[in-house]
DNA sequence: TGGCTTACGCACTAACCAGTTACTTTATTA
DNA sequence: TAATAAAGTAACTGGTTAGTGCGTAAGCCA
């Protein structure tokens, strides 16, 4: 009743057992970097044999352009889910800010595996089809917002939603990537909830007094 | 006369050998990370024996941490040599941020090299006396920074300069280390000179807004 | 129910790599 | 100048790792 989809439990299904790799490698990719990462733990994290990992994906290679375009689709589907058109546009760009950091808070797998694969010159993103939609979107979101806080006068004229984007990823994802030497540098605990709680407020006056007409 | 302290360019330099082998890992750690690279690629680049690098600097592990360091303690002299108690605050700020660009743009090993301590978790750094010095005298420079900016009345009260300085730091490090997958997403050469150009300026402007009174 | 496709697993290999052993050569000093 | 310390080298080792050959058995369909 509660698993329809699911009736029997099938001993071989390679559908779940390609899940469960994915799921192990982007741990394990994260983890330790592409270079790093080791097949064998992924296949043993999986459940699986190393080589089912072989038989449904080529390589680590494209194993690991799966699990960053996966990772991609994750937050952009995400931000798209936000539905920002209900909210004013101060409203909507503050959401936007706390969204991401809050994405990133609870999928640091995602930092890491951006730093790999710019590790390797983005050479895996470049022979991805699936990337490009989705970040045409993200930009005319940004684009239809700033536009609109130019209208209700809140917002300056001659903004980049580019410029605007990377701004409001790197005051996040810099903090969050780097909270291990940074804590050290700092010597304080960065990760601590008021920490936090307060560097989410700091970088919402940031991107606010940026924009503010 | 021009080079008066090394009279004879002996065949046999201990310390020469020791420097190459540090230009030489730091490339390496830099271009693959500490798990990527490769201790007789090290070798090879600084023209040195493998068993040269066990001798100088114990392990790989050992290496990495000693290029990390060296990585911070030139930063942080730059840092330091900029003066900026000859500038009003507004100009010595803008002096910071655009420093701190310069700087990595022109070492992005840099980035590379802290990208890599992150994933460690910053267990190299851990192990590290120098550090702290170093970045108290970051902070102490900011605080000086923004206290006088509030007493020439054109910085607000009660900026945190530990904050500011992840600031302007992100909007930089964000920008530069995620230029491959950046590129490709946002389909433009974030490299290209106008883009740095535009960018520089972007970032400016974002500081300023940030603590304008 | 028998035949065929495909998920799955064991055990191997060829290459690689951090670190070491045992040695030679060069410079310094008593 | 002989003795000694230090710089440098080549070849090796033990362990690891991405990728594979080959075999087994589960599920599907005629």
């Amino acid at each position: 009743m509660a698993t329809p989809a699911k009736a029997k439990p099938r001993l071989r299904d390679a559908e779940a057992t390609q899940k469960r790799i994915l799921e192990a490698a982007k741990k394990e990719f994260a983890k330790n970097g592409l270079g790093g990462a080791r097949v064998d733990v992924i296949a043993e994290r999986a459940a699986a044999n190393k080589r089912m990992i072989y038989h449904y994906f080529e390589s680590k290679e494209a194993l690991f352009q799966r699990v960053l375009e996966d990772a991609y689709t994750d937050i952009r589907q995400a931000e798209q889910k936000l539905e920002l058109d209900h909210l004013d546009a101060r409203a909507a760009l503050e959401t936007f800010v706390r969204f991401t950091w809050k994405y990133y808070l609870s999928n640091p797998e995602f930092l890491t595996l951006v730093n790999s694969e710019n590790l390797h010159k983005a050479k895996h993103l470049k022979k991805s089809n699936v990337i490009h939609v989705l970040s045409r979107r993200l930009v005319s979101m940004m684009e239809k917002l700033l536009k609109r806080g130019v209208e209700e006068g809140v917002f300056r004229d001659g903004i980049d939603p580019v410029q605007l984007n990377i701004t409001v990823a790197a005051i996040g994802y810099y903090y969050l990537t780097n909270r291990f030497t940074g804590s050290i540098l700092y010597e304080q605990n960065l990760m601590a909830p008021e920490a936090l709680e307060k560097r989410l407020d700091f970088n919402v006056e940031t991107i606010m007094r940026l924009v503010s007409s």
